[in-house]
DNA sequence: GTGAAAGCGCTAACAC
DNA sequence: GTGTTAGCGCTTTCAC
């Protein structure tokens, strides 16, 4: 393979002048670019980036790491941020943790020794001393769906509590009069606040009562068994609102599965917004702006690699009602 | 951050030793490697990757290439490598090439730079001219779903052609006697495949006929238009069989909006064995073994690294009929 | 058993 | 504008 050396060697000038051409930083004469630039053709040469890395102290390699790559909302998050690092000519090192901190705490170490410039990290375990590894070696970290005080952490979060709020609101205003609520871990922030808004939008009402609220997983299967158990408390509701699309789609076959038709019967949402085309009928949900979520993580820690100082630490996103037909009026 | 030259320092050996005792190699006195313990954790040492890669010119990384995250049989293939990696001491990079043979260059090309120890490609459009520039610097590959014959490659395949006509001899064992094909992409060779599958077993039988295959893309939304224009020339065909699940999702869909009933009016079979749980009824597939293949090519690939004389250059793997509600005998 | 020293391929002063 | 050179943190001969 090609060095730095032999393309130097053969355009008859110093590394130092190609490392300029290829840095585009410093002065480089016309002529020396052109030979510069035919001979690294000619040679294919393509620099190394471990050799990079470790004299510049930079690997153009970020982090991100996910709790659950099997849910799909973490694939479409994972698009949007990988699309958005390659723009800025960053690779991605994907890390799923399996919603597991030791593992969550195995891959941070291993990306600081990878010398990654930064990470972008999605948990539901994490707490704020994991963090101070990073924090130790200044390492740029972008939160989502967690809020740590601190001005070198960027956190991205949505709007979960207005989420479970809209969600009751739009069952009440298709007509649903006895709303269910499938909840997420308890050990989740997000989850917590999704279910916090379900009980603002539905507590004082002259339907409620905490039976009505199921605790499940996040989950297809949790979600499915978190419905047959409130239809056995509950036969007569008509409503339901799951905190994220998967338990939906869950509560959507018990509910389907114990011959009620859906809407008619009993009208469902979820959350989340991820791309469940195949359910039928199809879900309505409170999506979240997942490519923008992307996005905006990816410039946001492209903002702290480089110091830039006119970044938000703290940004929540509005997320929208979608309706589909599975809460269609009757 | 700590180096090997602060704990040599502080432990009062060269760095050398320190080295020997971080890698395990070459003789080191217990009282010695006793203390480089000790200052290993009072310092929190941990070894920089980059500088290691650069001088042992090995990364303890590989690329991972999948064509598009969004399917779920991805992710969960990616998972089972990732979890076969970390336990051979890799880190994956996950690269979505998004089914685009121009980015699926570059990566190849920034995989390269960032001196991966091998690469796994799961790809629908790679040509074996692309693997060229791994040749070259003899970069282990593992393809999958793919055979180019080359001795310094490992493919992995599976019994897709096979697979295709279980999934019509399952139908028709379930007393199916028109029988339609979703086929997925014709320029991916196992969709080809299993189409021909398909073929063999139908083909010769009295109802078959070409109009009876619909052209579709892997996706969901594609299985679903198929079905509907499969519907218009054969409104009377009782059983179906699509290339992979996300299309016999889509075709479920379809056969539900037009008022049939699955199994009892038709029945449908996938391939993939992905988990589509929330399909009601639960959609019948020809499984690959997906863990088994994460598993199996991340070995092959180790083995390439290690340059063993032993490895299995082609590999088949089978597929098993998986029997759900949505073949189900009326 | 251990240490000195020569790189790995590149970047970034600094001198010219 | 360009070249010289000293590292980046580690591995690995090779001598002791």
């Amino acid at each position: 393979m090609a060095t730095i050396k032999d393309v130097s060697k053969l355009a008859g000038v110093s590394v130092a002048t190609v490392s300029r051409y290829l840095n585009k930083n410093g002065y480089v004469s016309k002529e020396a670019a052109e030979t510069i630039a035919e001979v690294i053709e000619k040679l294919n040469y393509r620099p190394n980036n471990i050799a990079r890395s470790l004299a510049g102290m930079k690997s153009a390699t970020i982090g991100l790491m996910v709790p659950d790559i099997l849910n799909p909302f973490f694939p479409e998050l994972a698009r949007s941020i990988e699309d958005a690092a390659n723009g800025y000519g960053y690779t991605v090192m994907l890390c799923n943790t399996d919603n597991d901190s030791v593992k969550e705490r195995k891959y941070i170490d291993t990306l600081l020794q990878k010398q990654v410039d930064g990470i972008i990290i999605s948990s539901y375990t994490i707490k704020p001393e994991h963090l101070t590894g990073l924090q130790k070696q200044s390492i740029p970290v972008v939160l989502m769906d967690n809020v740590f005080s601190s001005d070198s952490v960027v956190s991205l979060t949505v709007e979960n509590r207005r989420g479970g709020e809209l969600a009751v609101q739009h069952l009440l205003a298709q007509g649903c009069s006895k709303i269910a609520h499938i909840c997420g871990p308890l050990t989740i922030t997000s989850s917590r606040e999704r279910t916090a808004g379900f009980e603002d939008a539905s507590r004082g009402t002259d339907w409620f009562t905490p039976s009505l609220i199921g605790y499940s997983d996040f989950t297809v299967k949790g979600g499915y068994s978190a419905m047959k158990e409130l239809l056995a408390l509950h036969p007569d509701l008509d409503g339901v609102f799951a905190s994220n699309d998967l338990m939906a789609a869950g509560a959507m076959k018990a509910l389907q599965e114990t011959g009620r038709s859906i809407p008619s019967d009993v009208k469902v949402v979820g959350f989340d917004g991820i791309g469940l085309e195949m359910m039928n009928p199809e879900l309505s949900t409170i999506a979240q702006p997942i490519s923008e979520l992307g996005k905006t993580a990816m410039d946001s820690l492209v903002g702290l690699i480089r110091e830039e100082s006119d970044i938000v630490t703290d940004q929540v996103f509005p997320v929208t009602l979608i309706k589909k037909q599975s809460t269609r009026k009757n």
